[in-house]
Parts: C-alpha cells; structure tokens; sequence
DNA sequence: CTGAAAGCGCTAACAA
DNA sequence: TTGTTAGCGCTTTCAG
C-alpha cells in the first residue's frame, strides 16, 4: 500500500479510501490509486485490515459439517455459500467425522482464525465449552441437530414429524406388520425419528411393542444384515422405515439379494439421487438441505448484523416423495 | 496476549513462546503462562501473527470447484482437508459453477486473504491471469483439468485413456455400432475422453465416421433427449458411452424408457453411488478423486516447503469396473 | 478532499 | 531463560 500511494504521489490513507469504495476522494486522485495500484498489482490485504477494523470483521465464517464428502452436508454448504458470497463472506469447511474431540479442536482451530460466524452441525454430547465464544458475542447457528448446553439459533429438520409421516402412509396402504431400522443411538436425531415413528404406531392403535426397532446401524453392511436376519425371521414384517440414508441403502440391497423388492414395502428417510430409478422406485422422506443451509446464512447473517433476539429453533418441513416401494400393498 | 502476559507476570514473548510452542521456556513459566490464559479464555491470533511471521503464512488454502454439492468434488475436498490438516491448515472452499467471472473474482478474494496456495479446477479460458501471483512464488496446483497459459502442477484423470478402454471393453463384447454422448466441447477433459474414444474405434478398425457423437449435453434431460432420439433413429447404436455423470443418467432414463436397459450395452465415464444397485448394474470408467485430492495436496505442500522444480502433470489412472450393462452383447 | 500519527496483536531480532 | 523494541499492512482518529 506504500508502494502504491508513493507512486500515485498521495497519502496512504487515500489509497485505503480507494480501495475500500470510502467516500471522499475526487475522481481524478482516484483514477491516479487505481492505475498505480493496477502497475504494482497490488491487492488489498484482509487480514492486516480487519486487525484494526472497527468489529474485527474478517469476512469469512466456518462451517463444520459430518463431512464435506457428503451429499447432504454438500447442499448446505452450497447454500450457505450462496447466500453468503453476496455479502462477500468467504467459507472454511471441515469435516467432523462425528468425533467429539474434532469438534472442540475445529471450533478452536475457527476461532484462532478469528471468523465472524461459525455454522456447526454438533456432535459433542453438550456445546456448553463455547458458551465463553457465544456470550462475547461469536455469532452461531447449529443445523441438523440441536445443540445442548447452550442457548443458540438451530436449524433443523422436523424428524419426528417426518417419520411419523412415514409411519401413517404405510399403515394407510394397509400394513400393520412394521419394522424400524435405524442409525446411531447417540445421535439426536436418529432418537427423534424413532420416536415420531413409533408414537405414530401407537397411535394407529398398533401394539408398538410389536414392531421390531433395529438400532445402531452405521453402515450400509451393518443394515443390510440387520435386514436380511429381520426379513428371513419366523414372522417378517411387511413394510420397513429406515431413518438415513445408508441404513436405506443397506435394506435395499437385503431386499434385493431376497427378490423381496416388490413385496416388502420400504420408506427411507433422506432423499437420493437415482431414487426414482430403482425397481420400484424408492418412497422417501426428503430433507430440504438448500432450505436449511439458507436459513442458517439468514440467521447468521442477522446475528453477525447485531440481532440479540433469544436464540430460536427454526425447523425445516420434511417431505413425503411417493415413488412406489413406499405403495407397495401388504400380501393377501 | 498483553493482558495473558500481564496476569502472569511475564513478558509478552514469553506468552508467545508458551502459546508457539517454542523451546526456551522453563516449565514452571511455562504453566504459570497456561494458566493464565485459560483463565482469560485467551486465544493466539493466526492473522495477527501471519502478519509478521517469516513467509507470511496464514496456514490456509483456497480451493476452487465446480460446486461444493458435486459428489466428486466433495472427495476431493475431502482429500485434501484430511491431507492438509495434519499440517494445521485450513481450507476455503467455492463453487465455479463453469463460470470463468467467477473464477477471477474467487482468485482475487482468495489472494486478498493471503492463502498459502491454491487449488483450482479451471474454467476459464486461460489462467495467464494468475501469472504474476504465481511467479511471485504462489503455490498453485490445478486439478482436474490442465491450464492453460501458465505453467503449473496438475493433477488430471487419464481421460483419453479410460475413454479408450470403454472403446476397447465395448468392442471386445462383439459391438461395432457404437455412439459418444457427450458433455460441453468447451471443457477440456470433454474434449479429452471423445478423442480418446474415437481413437480408440479407429485403431479397431472401425469407421470413426459411422460413430454418432452427440455433445454439448449440459444436463440430465438434454442427454436423455438425445438417448431417445438415437436409439429410436433408423439404425441405433447397439452400445453407448457417455462421458460424464449426467450424461450416463440421462441415457439411462431414456433406456429405461424404452424398455432398452437389458438390450443396448453402456459404459459410462465416472462412477457413482448405487451404480451396481441398478437394473443392470452400470459398468463406468471410474476415477479417483480421493487419490487426485491426496496427489495435490502433496504437491501444494512440496510446493509450500519451497520446492522450484518445473511444472508436473500428475495423472492419475483411471479404472474399468465391469456391472453388467458394459457386458450386454449386440443382437444377433 | 487529503494526510500524519497511532496502534490493532503478533513475531523477528536482538539484548540482558 | 527472559524481555524489549520495532514493525508487518492496514484503519482509525484527528488535524489540515
């Protein structure tokens, strides 16, 4: 910035005032910054800047999602970046693996960067070590699952709704003979959509002692077995909820090694690509992730904007998309 | 850090030692300088440090992709956050969007934030833009496709060669009739599998003209179009392959449509999820983002420590996996 | 409309 | 082993 004002022949403040759009330089002066600074190709640095700037803003956020890899967090991202670009905030994303330790090691790792927001799905048993960061002001929203130990902004997906969804439109194609098979017990919202399901059993007025609930599936190959051992058991359900996307994926595959993929009835939870493309295409409860993402920008944003309301929980709807595994009919 | 420095009773390096992790401090300061900014909650400044730190590190990476919620982007990223953490770097990812403004703009904001390096899929016409930056020694690595106009690291897919083996694989089924479905021209790696295709049919013997090659399909259902406007023409292609993701879903629509799916034989370049759960399964070419993520983030690195060797292109095998509907034989 | 001086939080260089 | 001083590139404040 030296160089440059030197070679305009002005202040360095002037060439600050024309690099930041500030008012108050006549428009031959500026003309003259910014041919210099286009001769020295010189760029404005952020971080220098924002170490005196009046609210340390540093135009840049962190975002910890399960992992970057993954289609569900991908459209979160994408969305928050979308909404976030306008206002020229830049994204660190990292990926938490649902480990506890990362968490903490990544918030702190965001924080030494000193970003103006963080956006996190949690996985931690309780956020309560940000609580210090959040009362100073470190605007926060978690997504997916809400947080514990603290008050914050959350945005979420409305799971127990959802999968009660899921239950009431397999009851109503006549099917009394339902099966559960779900995620991690340790996460929330495998919790929440298991208790939206089965309430919803009971309320049908089916005995949801009766229902087999399968649990701690974290993988394609894990529910697939819990599948197969469900499905060539003595008395078989006829319908089956998964609560993710990989415990739907491995039942798929139990259903097809069988033959059973047009008999048995399959609802998933979590939308996919080539859902429809399936023989019979798969019925699901999809997630709005773009949804979600955007509104978690929004209330960051407002945050970030001096908003000091309470803290809220926005909740995303679910959606039941209807593709055929999910109408399949009990047998005779 | 004053205050930390204060509440110890220390100086002010002393706390910068402790928080750096520097030799030269006695245990017993050492603890008395932990202590203290526990209890201040204390934090080091990456940016503020950065500033005066030989190199002018700030321990963080730019990386440019076509979009963050592309599943192959997505490992990619992956790859490279799991390489590059171990180094306590941090990455800013966003989304190009095939839009060449874009990628100067991203450029630009991501230099503004003074990245250790950059890791770019390009889009733009030519990256001669960037020569001065990179010149002035900064670390910059593209993927997936090669740039052009400068001389830099890249870390690509052997597109011609993995289009040549779909050739190869097809036309050692006994299929002579075949078509290219194709993506933008204007993409390079597009441009790299047709030729290799093609190549690859001549050096079989048969007539490269007899081939049709249907391009610039951006999307799902401008491929699917063209599919079914092939295959119900006069005399349709008994084997296809498609270059791209979109491409082999939009041909795979149109297949199913026409009841085809078991009759036309399809290679498609790029694998993905539930390939093999398909009717049949769906033989591709497949790559490896997650070696092409890893290769460049080695590079970036060697790139960072200060190694000046000439420009490289990487290239990273691709791989024929065999599901059946790349095995279909052409009618009798 | 313009510029000089101070200082953001930190690390390099040097001194004690 | 420890501390002091200068200064990274910028923005703020305040004076012209």
């Amino acid at each position: 910035m030296r160089h440059v004002a030197a070679l305009a022949g002005v202040g360095i403040k002037t060439v600050s005032r024309v690099m930041n759009d500030e008012p108050g330089v006549s428009e031959e002066t500026r003309q003259r910054v910014l041919g210099a600074s286009q001769q020295l190709n010189y760029q404005l640095d952020m971080a220098a800047g924002s170490l005196r700037r009046a609210g340390r803003r540093t135009l840049s956020i962190g975002l910890l999602l399960p992992s970057v890899s993954n289609p569900f967090s991908g459209e979160i991202h994408r969305a928050l970046e979308d909404s976030l670009a306008a206002r020229g905030i830049a994204v660190f994303a990292a990926s938490l693996d649902d480990d506890p330790e990362r968490e903490k090691a990544l918030v702190a790792a965001f924080l030494g960067r000193r970003v103006d927001g963080l956006v996190l799905t949690p996985i931690a048993k309780s956020q309560s070590y940000v609580i210090p960061e959040h009362s100073r002001d470190l605007p926060m929203v978690f997504i997916d699952r809400e947080p514990v130990g603290i008050e914050a902004d959350a945005v979420v997906t409305d799971n127990a709704v959802g999968s009660a969804m899921a239950a009431s439109h397999l009851i109503a194609q006549g099917h009394s003979k339902l099966a559960y098979l779900g995620d991690r017990t340790d996460i929330q919202t495998a919790r929440e959509r298991r208790r939206g399901f089965i309430e919803e059993v009971g309320r049908a007025g089916i005995a949801t002692s009766s229902v087999p609930v399968l649990e701690g599936l974290h993988d394609e190959d894990s529910a697939r077995r819990a599948a197969l051992q469900l499905l060539t058991s003595e008395d078989p359900p006829t319908a089956i909820f998964s609560s993710q996307n990989l415990v739907t994926f491995g039942v798929m595959r139990a259903l097809k090694e069988l033959g059973a993929s047009k008999r048995v009835a399959l609802v998933g939870f979590d939308d996919f690509t080539l859902a429809d493309m399936m023989e019979p295409g798969v019925t699901v409860i999809a997630q709005h992730p773009d949804r979600i993402g955007k509104l978690a920008a929004e209330r960051l944003l407002a945050r970030i904007d001096g908003d000091h309301g309470a803290a809220q929980t926005y909740v995303v709807p679910s959606e039941l998309i209807t593709r055929g595994s999910g109408e399949l009919p009990p047998p005779e």
